[in-house]
DNA sequence: GTGAAAGCGCTAACAA
DNA sequence: TTGTTAGCGCTTTCAC
């Protein structure tokens, strides 16, 4: 059963004191290069390795840790972004903990505790809905914290990165308009999260943009899973005045509209935000609001290492771009 | 600009010894209920938390942290294995450090000897191509490292959970040969990468099995993303005389072939190693070998934490099952 | 039931 | 150029 070996065993083994070795590991100028020499002997005879935690213990000292929370990270939408905050972590020699929320605001909490008594160094979370005053600058004595996706809202204000999430639903719903349709139904997540709201408001700018008047009997709002989005699916295509095509605020939904269109048995042109695989072989025309999840991520952990290097000022809300894209029916 | 209260100072506001402080964090028994009391106050009031790196600096005490590192951790398969670690963790009290290789063995060895350098008590990976001998248990110094997807071959053995890949693409082309098949094409991903090897292995047998030979014209190995695999299924379909259904070995293939068919305009029934959304809105009849990911991590980690808790013995290797499931295609 | 002293592995400050 | 001392925040002796 090895143990691992310690500064003392390597210098030991150089003969000289633990603090040379330090330097050497370090690469602190002032080493004599024959000394440098045997201490780097001894430490690839020994197989030494700092020891990360014993290191950032010192003041001053740098965890090289952050941590994240987000709802899922089997989501690919979230581990998406998880990508993007592990790649520019490493680009700094950082390593990430990650961690789910499973949504769930008490969970969220206990998380960024956990993380805080690991000591990261910087903190990055995909909010679950709740209340988030609890983040307080004690709480967090010094810690940067990014939010990501959907900002926190009321109390202590944070860097922030968004999607521009109103003007792509502008422009998808839009894009139906162009293409002649009048009844455009609109099916929504959880309205009460941000992003759903954000995009309902852009659909409503759109029909307004063109002159035409929002109709009740085509929106269906706060559906969680795709089984529910079926089941609103089919309302809106039985009803006496149904829709020409059907607009879903996210890609889970619009897996439910598509399911739903099978069951009625009526095919509706699709829009949808959030792309996904597949979307040109489907028996509807596809418009999707496509986007980079993971630049998502980069652009929060970039945020949070200029906060690390020093950069103070009022909290950053970002937007990042979202594009619209067509994929034709397939015909079988 | 607050800096974390430690136990010294929560012992000050009590009026008490560090040492007592300790005492109630870790609920140990002999402590006064009075004094409990007031230092429980006094971490209420200074909003104190334990300094992890700090306590898992003693010997003999844990870091509670694990550490992994996949291909991809934005790839939604390995995310699902992250996800059943990190589940498996939580409940141990673990954190999880996720990382990820790129494929490249390189970046796995830096990553694996960075996760050692911050104490990590486990390690999960799924192994990218190439010598795993580095691995040595001089290196490892007792940390217990279990494998997932791939085992590494040649050196140290390691605890093992893969996927029973090799049945599971026997009874996804056998399904096929029972719809009357008798021309099966395949795309293989890459075939020097252990699950596609084994898949390939499953085809090989179930053709046997059936009295079929294999036509060195219907079989296409080695293509890396969809792009090849478009290619490669418009060679097969524009042949003389062609396959009447395809397996591809995963899924990422398999967009790759219905690209293909759309290309050419010619609809096969398919078949596939994974499982994947809008199966079963395609114009195909879909056949998918599927399986729960998140599983794996989870048989994974729970392996993990028996050696965490003691459990010697002979390397252990689990194989997951799989299921077949098939789609109706959809008519338009 | 409680506290004082020592030390985990490392590094900053100071000596030599 | 190199070594000694001290201490980061915590927990393990071992006294009291």
């Amino acid at each position: 059963m090895p143990s691992r070996p310690t500064m003392h065993d390597v210098a030991r083994v150089a003969g000289v004191s633990a603090k040379t070795v330090s330097r050497v590991v370090n690469d602190e100028p002032r080493v004599d290069p024959l000394t440098r020499e045997r201490v780097v002997q001894a430490i690839a005879s020994l197989g030494f390795q700092r020891n990360e935690q014993a290191r950032s213990l010192r003041p001053g000292q740098r965890s090289t840790l952050i941590g994240m929370v987000t709802g899922d990270l089997g989501n690919p939408f979230y581990s998406a972004i998880a990508r993007g905050i592990e790649e520019v972590g490493r680009l700094h020699g950082y390593l990430l903990l990650s961690s789910s929320s499973e949504e769930q605001p008490a969970r969220e909490r206990q998380l960024i505790e956990a993380l805080l008594r690991h000591n990261v160094e910087g903190l990055l979370i995909v909010p679950a809905a709740g209340d988030h005053r609890y983040l307080t600058s004690a709480m967090l004595s010094d810690v940067p914290l990014l939010v990501i996706d959907r900002p926190i809202t009321g109390g202590h204000e944070f860097d922030t990165v968004v999607l521009e999430n109103r003007q792509g639903a502008f422009d998808v719903v839009s894009a139906l308009i162009r293409a002649g349709h009048r009844r455009i139904g609109v099916i929504d997540g959880d309205s009460e999260v941000y992003t759903g709201s954000e995009r309902m408001q852009g659909y409503f700018s759109a029909l307004e943009h063109a002159g035409l008047t929002p109709e009740v009997s085509l929106i269906r709002r706060g559906f969680h899973g795709g089984s529910q989005a079926e089941r609103a699916t089919l309302e809106l295509l039985h009803q006496a005045q149904p829709p020409t095509a059907i607009f879903a605020t996210n890609n889970r939904i619009a897996v439910g509209v598509l399911s739903g269109m099978k069951g009625a048995g009526k095919w509706l042109p699709l829009a949808c935000f959030d792309d996904f695989e597949l979307a040109d072989m489907l028996p509807v025309p596809v418009t999707v609001v496509t986007y980079d999840a993971a630049e998502m991520g980069r652009s929060a952990a970039e945020l949070l290492f200029a906060r690390l290097k020093g950069f103070t000022g009022a909290p950053v809300t970002k937007s990042l771009p979202v594009q619209v894209r067509t994929y034709p029916t397939v015909h079988s």
